[in-house]
DNA sequence: CCTATCGTCTCAGTATGTGAGAAATTCCGT
DNA sequence: ACGGAATTTCTCACATACTGAGACGATAGG
């Protein structure tokens, strides 16, 4: 075996935090010393941990391993304290994002000192691709081949999320935010919340993206352009960050 | 094959957080073909992802794990708000820790609102379990057969951390400690810095502690009781709380 | 203390992962 | 944009090492 443990693994979810061997049996479909010989070997590694009540739960080397993340991140290390001093200035809340495969994922989330709004991504939770401006200047930076593989998998979804119904007409809305680099939208996740994000590049391939969320009593419409601009300059310093990185790694080796 | 995909994982750490195919081909000792499957079978289920110069990260599902761990952990739900008023109240860094077989693990920090002297522990990072006033606090609640077997094992450690040469001047130097339930120390792991912490325990079994770290210059003596006190008053309510989950689930099953 | 449930161990059979080498893909400099 | 080199995947016969049944030992709850 060796897929069976990545599925056990893979098993654990918001609404299950706690699974018990007997279940696994059951859903995995295999006998009881498998079972147990798996989840004896992931306690071993520390990527689960025995509870109370017989259960298994995530364990701690999860939790290291974010950590060694958060420490190497490029994307995090390029942003260092730009995303608090860019909280603090705008009063709103400011979201990093990574796209991985086909969904956009928060790595970030830095609240202005005052209390406000809370938004509902952190680290950690997986958004989807189609709404909200986070994730949509990201997906309108993917390449052609892969917005048209997206399109006959999840048409369904694409259109309920407010996209025309046509292929032509779903690209044709993303042109001009790729162009712009950026998006705007108005209580699309988060009611009464206006989310503004630029995209972030890697020279062509795109990275992620950084957003502020606010809500829309605190943004005159006159404010939203400053705003915007803000974040654009913190996602340029970003990105020449991120570029320096890379060649310095380039001549170093 | 089966822990090999584990022996992978546990291969990343801080100092290496990129591996390529060819190192982990000679440090596991397989042949190509099958680091690569492994390697593969790690991405699909997002532990790993690919980065430039052909090199393997830690992916996006344990960023997404170690979200669904912060929101299922009992003891951080125990927590709630309590630990920030704690960091306002006392001014100083909260740490809250677990205890995970021989390791004592960091799974919150909460800073209080004016910039402070940075505390090194963060969550997911993993501490001695001989050093500074979390973990000692800690230790002082293992079983005893538990803390023989550690004096054996790390005798050296031990006594290099300032503990008596002998295992009963170790067991006495803990014995106030868990009768006080609390330990504070001054300087013992950052320079300047005072560590106050309290055991979090569930009937006689110790989860962790809940720790408050403050720089001397701003803990005149007389304060320290009133800190320590105020530490003692979060634990115990964290406790409790923990008690009601514990009957309330106990009765539903 | 006793019983039911949980967890581990043993061992033979065979499913399944393994590795060498070939094919395909990707990458990079020109 | 192209071609050579390095990287990655694929194929397939083989044997390793995983599997599952059942016996045995441990634990918990009454």
């Amino acid at each position: 075996m060796s897929e069976r443990l990545l599925r056990i693994l893979e098993s654990f979810d918001l609404s299950r935090p706690v699974r018990k061997p007997a279940q696994l049996m059951d859903e995995l479909g295999v006998s009881r010393a498998s079972i147990y010989r798996d989840l004896k070997a992931l306690e071993e590694a520390g990527l689960l941990e025995r509870v109370a009540d017989r259960g298994y739960a995530l364990g701690p080397l999860i939790v290291e391993l974010d950590r060694q993340i958060r420490l190497a991140d490029p994307l995090l290390q390029a942003s260092g304290k730009l995303l608090r001093k860019l909280a603090a200035e705008t009063g709103g809340t400011v979201l990093l994002c990574r796209v991985h495969g086909d969904k956009v994922l928060c790595i970030h989330q830095e609240m202005p000192a005052d209390p406000v709004t809370p938004v509902s991504y952190e680290r950690g939770r997986a958004m989807p691709l189609y709404r909200g401006a986070t994730s949509k200047v990201i997906l309108a930076h993917l390449p052609r081949a892969e917005l048209e593989r997206l399109w006959h998998r999840d048409r369904a979804t694409i259109v309920a999320a407010g996209f025309p119904s046509g292929l032509q007409g779903f690209l044709a809305e993303l042109e001009p935010l790729r162009e712009a680099k950026a998006c705007v939208t108005h209580s699309e996740v988060d009611a009464g919340m206006a989310g503004l994000a630029v995209a972030l590049l890697d020279g062509q391939r795109v990275l992620g993206s950084l957003s502020v969320v606010i809500p829309l009593a605190r943004l005159p419409a006159a404010r939203s352009k400053t705003v915007l601009s803000k974040v654009f300059s913190v996602a340029s310093s970003i990105e020449s960050t991120l570029e320096n990185e890379r060649l310095r790694a380039r001549s170093k080796r």
